[in-house]
DNA sequence: TATGGCTTTAA
DNA sequence: TAAAGCCAT
């Protein structure tokens, strides 16, 4: 007997049945649709921390989609291993017509995805991408020069002038439902069959508190307030639409609707200066500073150690959370940079192992700006005073006391260096090695 | 076989 | 950004 023709769409970081665009691409192709997924073991066998939040979030949503999978009678396959192999045996598996699947903008992806579609068109399957995750990418927003912008006001102003209904629209997936291929369930593997144990976190809701968002001009950068979307995670894995976001930023809050044009702005970075994805500065003059990088330091920033309070009230935030507010972002990444005169790239790779919302680009690019190595980065010499930034952010210590209650006792530890003393410091290392060039 | 300018395309 | 299709007079 011979198999059924499917055509498969492959999950990715866009973990969602509606407004998907790929997946109404693939459902409208005429085939029935094989929904996938695959744990791709040479991503999660370097991650370290066996109960890692994001592993768990990535499996909870899976779950989500496989229940509503179900209701209708439909399932999603999901495989644990090498990505390439896994492609091998699904050809020989089904008798696969085409696959589907979304944009993902970072090095290892785009190289995978690469190999993948190869394998497809030596087997005469098509392999086709679309944009999902951001409004804008690659060319469509571009200076009237045609160059890529590199400042982020110009490419927010030509970002909106560019924008019109038609970017917002959602992508009615729900009407082409019954084009699933029917099966019955596939069982996912669990946490455990893929290396990793249960945390029993509690993740922040995908619904948009639209009061609060308002009002977020006001309150993003109070720390100790629930200021702002807490949607970052879902972002980072597509369990909520950018479009059905940027159509709410548009109608309630400007500065928040600048956010999502950063993240836009940063992925758009990412694709035109790819060096910044193989652990270069933005501006490769700054790779000339000579960077203290002292060990015993650097675990103490980690640790929330440092005695300045505002800072480690942010890495325990962090360390206990999986997430920081991102005004305190701001201060502890000038603090190790600047202070302790550390590479930005070890608190880029300690951010990417604990922030629940990691995502390459928005994270590279929060880096390179406080080192000031990055496109539209703050001047070296602007150097965060953690007194007066908890002064202007956090004056009654609500934030920090939540986060070091031993902050007045003498457990708490005294400032690891001086600030007025730091400051020189840094600012003759990055003169020093921007007068080299 | 009628009208105007360009490109492509639908959510 | 709404509605279509394709090329030149």
């Amino acid at each position: 007997m011979t198999k059924e023709k499917v055509v498969i769409f492959w999950y990715r970081r866009d973990l969602r049945l509606e407004d998907n665009a790929g997946l109404y691409h693939a459902l409208k192709s005429g085939y029935k649709v094989l929904p996938i997924f695959i744990f791709d073991k040479n991503i999660l066998d370097k991650l370290e921390n066996k109960n890692d939040q994001r592993v768990e979030f990535i499996h909870k949503s899976l779950t989500d989609i496989q229940e509503q999978l179900i209701s209708f009678g439909s399932s999603l396959l999901v495989k644990y291993g090498n990505p390439i192999e896994i492609w091998k045996n699904l050809i020989s598996d089904f008798d696969i017509a085409e696959v589907y699947t979304n944009h993902d903008y970072e090095k290892y992806a785009i190289e995978r995805d690469k190999q993948v579609g190869e394998i497809l068109n030596a087997n005469g399957i098509a392999f086709y991408t679309f944009k999902d995750q951001t409004i804008f990418e690659k060319n469509e927003v571009l200076s009237g020069a045609g160059t890529p912008y590199t400042v982020f006001t110009p490419y927010s102003r030509k970002w909106k002038e560019t924008l019109n209904e038609f970017y917002l629209k959602s992508y009615p997936t729900e009407k082409y439902f019954q084009n699933f291929i029917k099966s019955n369930p596939y069982d996912l593997p669990t946490l455990n069959e893929i290396g990793f144990i249960e945390t029993e976190s509690v993740f922040p809701k995908k619904e948009l508190r639209e009061e609060l968002i308002k009002k977020y001009d006001e309150v993003r950068d109070i720390p100790s307030i629930l200021g702002t979307s807490r949607l970052s995670v879902h972002l980072r894995f597509g369990t909520v639409s950018i479009r059905k976001l940027t159509q709410k930023a548009l109608a309630l809050n400007e500065k928040w609707l600048n956010e999502l044009i950063w993240r836009d702005f940063y992925m758009n970075i990412l694709h035109h200066f790819p060096h910044i994805g193989e652990g270069k500065s933005f501006r490769k003059e700054y790779d000339n500073i000579v960077w203290r990088n002292n060990e015993t330091e650097f675990k103490k920033w980690c640790e929330g150690k440092t005695g300045y309070p505002i800072v480690d009230a942010g890495m325990r935030e962090l360390n206990a959370t999986g997430f920081m507010h991102n005004r305190v972002r701001m201060i502890t990444a000038s603090f190790l940079i600047k202070h302790l005169l550390i590479d930005w790239r070890w608190g880029e790779a300690y951010f990417a192992e604990k922030l629940m919302d990691f995502d390459f680009s928005a994270n590279n690019g929060g880096w390179q700006w406080a080192s000031s190595s990055g496109c539209d980065a703050a001047p070296y010499f602007r150097i965060f005073n953690p007194t007066s930034q908890t002064q202007k952010f956090d004056p009654e210590l609500k934030y920090i006391k939540k986060w070091i209650p031993e902050l007045n006792s003498f457990e708490y530890p005294r400032p690891i260096v001086e600030h007025t003393f730091a400051r020189e410091r840094v600012l003759k290392a990055y003169k020093d090695a921007l007068d080299k060039k």
